[in-house]
DNA sequence: ACCTGAACACCGTTCAAGT
DNA sequence: ACCTGAACACCGTTCAAGT
């Protein structure tokens, strides 16, 4: 493992303990047994090294998305799993999920390959899923952009605390997405909301 | 206006210029011509000071829906005028956006307020267009979070790029929201995307 | 090529006073 | 009640050296 690697290892660690605040240049130095400014010699900025760790992490993502499309299910199904597999990691590491969203004025080369590879991937099921007339016609890259927004805002706002407040409308994020499914797909998939939709035409 | 409504506007201002990086509390103190830690009268920290933005933000927002509620459009369309502006505010004003939804570790009783009666302004609405069957049955609470996840999601993919690559399949969040309608709505709403959509039974 | 150590300007926060 | 000024520990970043 390289330098540059353990760095961004250290800052991913420091990141899921104390959020965005808690990486530090220094505290990085610190944890990867080096001096105050070492990262400096690997990293332009402050920003740069965040912006390497959220490379790595949505890199990740796609990898795990990619095991998924390998393993050959019905591309509906895989696409749900994929989607799933998404909201899990965001509810699983937050400060990381929100790192690789946040502000990337000037999204880095890195960053912004590995998101569009991620997307390409997705959209290329999205398609499969409707050559087999599980996913309804039209433009697959808006269909994808539709699961992944969905998918994305389900989890950021449970990270907030704005869904599952109290009461019984407790809506998980998971179950908000098997609901898209259910209105989206034409394969009858009715939502556990209890709303009827009408059987494959 | 008092001296604490008068930082939270200067803060908000340094906000929408430099993120939230450019937030300082000393910063705040110097544009609203005061010492360096006059804020801390009002504010037990910088935490607190920003939460004190965010939760403006949100109420903000309540009241625009508030407003488009009075209007007394069919609930269907005040819905989707209400979607509509969140992803226009979103947009708009980023920072402020991403603040709102920021990490709270411990969101402020002010907050969470806020957020909850905006959700419980929503939930009405959806009530109301399905008691006129433009919108499915099932819980409420559920489809209300449905649609804001969505309009959440799609803001936040738009401003990080992840949405207008390149190419044609460039939707915008206004017309995901719009999609979702499709899919979702009982009145026959065809999605733009092409898909033809069953009308109302 | 990679690292260290000193230095600078800036920040959050605290504390003792001032009116 | 509200504000100021000094002080402390910490941070991002730069620079001059060291090997």
């Amino acid at each position: 493992m390289s330098t540059r690697d353990s760095l961004i290892s250290v800052g991913a660690k420091l990141l899921d303990r104390g959020g965005v605040v808690a990486v530090t240049l220094r505290a990085v130095g610190r944890g990867a047994g080096l001096s105050h400014n070492a990262p400096y010699k690997h990293f332009a900025s402050k920003e740069d090294l965040l912006a390497a760790i959220a490379a790595r992490e949505l890199s990740w993502q796609r990898e795990a998305m990619q095991r998924t499309d390998a393993a050959r299910l019905p591309p509906l199904q895989a696409l749900k799993m994929m989607m799933r597999g998404y909201v899990r990691w965001a509810l699983k590491y937050p400060a990381r999920f929100k790192l690789t969203f946040g502000s990337w004025l000037a999204g880095t080369d890195e960053l912004t390959k590995a998101a569009e590879s991620t997307r390409s991937l997705l959209i290329e099921v999205v398609k499969a899923a409707q050559a087999r007339r599980d996913l309804p016609r039209g433009d697959p890259e808006r269909l994808a952009s539709l699961f992944l927004a969905l998918a994305h805002g389900a989890a950021d706002q449970a990270l907030a605390g704005h869904l599952s407040s109290e009461g019984k409308g407790h809506a998980s994020p998971e179950q908000l997405v098997d609901d898209l499914f259910g209105y989206v797909s034409t394969k009858g998939v009715t939502p556990k909301t209890g709303s009827r939709r009408r059987k494959t035409k």
